[in-house]
DNA sequence: CCCAATAATGTAACTGTTTACATTCTCAAT
DNA sequence: ATTGAGAATGTAAACAGTTACATTATTGGG
């Protein structure tokens, strides 16, 4: 509507002075500065945030990029992004990839078409291509829920290895034995692969042969979740647990085990990864690892800022810690105590 | 980095001639098309999308308020927004309010300054004044989950009171004649007290009392939720069965019912309102009221793009249809049979 | 009373596009 | 050859701020 000019018109002092009584008001005069107050009150003026974005080239603003809003634990740590940003004057834009690779480079170039200052990419499949170019341009961006641990680009996660190591000696120590895996997409991240191998280790630690079969990759949703069981469960030699790679997994699991007929956790543990807000107040409990998602958030957030605003360019890698928390969806195996007395005895018995 | 006018000066064209290649290339001639795009590739030149808002004054943006990206029925209609703002080339700068009205209210003023084009407000407890302020000023925006259904602000919402009573008629079908309500904060928007007055009226159209001491008016939360059972569950007359005024609640709800070693639903039917994602995967699965709110962030976001075209003002109001999804959380009263009975026979030993 | 330092204010260029309008060019119809 | 229409291209102003630099006013010390 109005701009500085009119106020500095009706105000009776330079557009300067206005811009001044703006952004220094300690450098104007009181009368002055009064004066120029009230002629903004006269014509309403509106302060304009892209036009000053446009004539200092910072537009205050992040470009942030999930999988998809819509998961609760990328919602969480979004809460943790915005709160962090807000509170320095920006704000975020946010994209939704839906776990796509091309979705997810069209968004990166709409975002810095727009003049983002930075990029938080959450998550990511994007290719070499679009990676460089960023680098390239020394375009400010840090990964989110990230893998890497070394090398040029600033990124922040969780050890995920780990995490799938703890989640299925957990399971070890409730002395089960045959222990599934729903192991999420390899092809959209690598923290799916990593807690694949966590899951992979702590079996081969354990002396635990791997059973291929026991591991199905789907994506990351309650129907795949739910799908997964029934499938398992239909084996010959069923797995008495299970090691969810992200929570959704986990609450379809367990909503198809019930429909199968399983009754949890007697007849099969289930442990997830993330611990979303609502893993706690299921039934039974979901037993998780949990990610700290809003701290993990704010933390990119913080060193994406940081990037924004040193020019010489050091890339920052930070590993959060994870946490297993136990609940009620895990508990010491049973049916399977059965099948492996009788496989001794058998055993036994072919000696 | 390189600007319109660094390709202008490599191709040895005008930079009118550059501008009109990224928006109009048909206007120009193929040679010159050519030169200008080769232009482009030596100087790696970058669209400046904000300069161009600049200049026409369109930002493509939109802005969207929640009270917080973190509730999953708000994340739901986020991505319906997004989906069809990025669809028609708009972005979506995100706040959250935390169902405070300064929040809210700084979060409108923020954005205005960032000549975003329109506003989404998801359910709003902004006071008269900033509501006025948008008005008076023709600020294009639409109201989401909202509850008005005329006047001079579009809106876009559902009928809680048809919610509300529903829920409750469900709930009496199966008998039941003690209902509680977890009701929501009646401060922070009029949904909550909507689907209070629907419980009420068919509390009244069925001839059951209505009992104050069986409502609760609590924030939104799990947390809240599962306090609130446990203080109605110790009643000395407790209710058989409760309308929860949002999912989260009642998934709180049937947590603290089974932390009280209460068993779900047959000592306690419960039935929640939202229908997250989530509410279909718990057990007992969760009988809700269905909101559709992907379509309605569509919707809204649709509405408010067609304010944003056309200059002549015209407020829509729409209303969507709920549905009553009936799961496993609700079911005929049990333990009130034996209570009722009683109270018969002990009314016919009065007489 | 003068000077220098400092505070207050003004001038004008700059940011990267768009766009109305002007100019030039091409070509077909006269 | 002349004209006129239409296509291709160029010129320059506009958008709403910021900011380096210049100018003017004020003040305190000599």
């Amino acid at each position: 509507m109005s701009t500085i000019r009119d106020v500095a018109k009706i105000a009776g002092v330079s557009i300067a002075t206005v811009s001044r009584v703006i952004n220094f008001p300690e450098k104007v005069g009181i009368e002055t500065r009064k004066r120029v107050f009230r002629a903004m009150e006269v014509c309403r003026y509106k302060y304009n945030a892209l036009a000053r974005g446009f004539a200092t080239k910072r537009s205050h603003t992040f470009g942030l990029i999930v999988p998809t809003i819509t998961n609760p634990i990328f919602a969480e740590s979004t809460r943790g992004i915005q709160d962090f940003a807000n509170e320095q004057g920006y704000q975020v834009i946010l994209g939704n990839s839906d776990y796509q690779y091309e979705k997810e480079a069209k968004m990166v170039e709409v975002l810095r078409e727009r003049q983002v200052e930075g990029l938080i990419i959450t998550t990511t499949n994007l290719k070499g291509e679009t990676l460089k170019s960023l680098l390239d341009d020394r375009f400010p961006f840090v990964l989110l829920y990230s893998t890497v641990r070394r090398g040029p680009i600033s990124a922040v996660g969780v050890d995920n290895f780990l995490g799938g190591y703890r989640a299925t000696e957990h399971l070890i120590h409730f002395h089960h034995r045959r222990i599934a895996m729903l192991a999420g997409a390899f092809n959209c991240s690598d923290r799916s692969f990593h807690r694949w191998h966590g899951y992979k280790r702590c079996l081969k630690d354990n002396h635990i042969p791997y059973d291929p079969d026991l591991v199905l990759k789907t994506e990351y949703s309650l129907a795949r979740g739910r799908e997964g069981v029934k499938s398992l469960v239909s084996f010959k030699n069923p797995p008495t647990a299970i090691f969810c790679s992200n929570d959704f997994l986990a609450l379809g699991a367990m909503a198809g085990a019930r429909e199968a007929g399983i009754s949890l956790p007697q007849d099969l543990s289930i442990v997830g990864f993330d611990d979303m807000q609502i893993a706690s107040s299921v039934t039974p409990a979901l037993t998780t690892i949990r990610q700290p998602a809003y701290e993990m958030g704010e933390l990119g957030a913080k060193i994406l800022l940081h990037h924004i605003g040193n020019k010489v360019y050091k890339p920052v890698h930070k590993i959060l810690a994870t946490r297993l928390v136990i609940r009620e969806s895990t508990t010491v195996v049973r049916t399977m105590k059965k099948e492996f007395y009788k496989t001794k005895a058998m055993s036994v018995h072919g000696a």
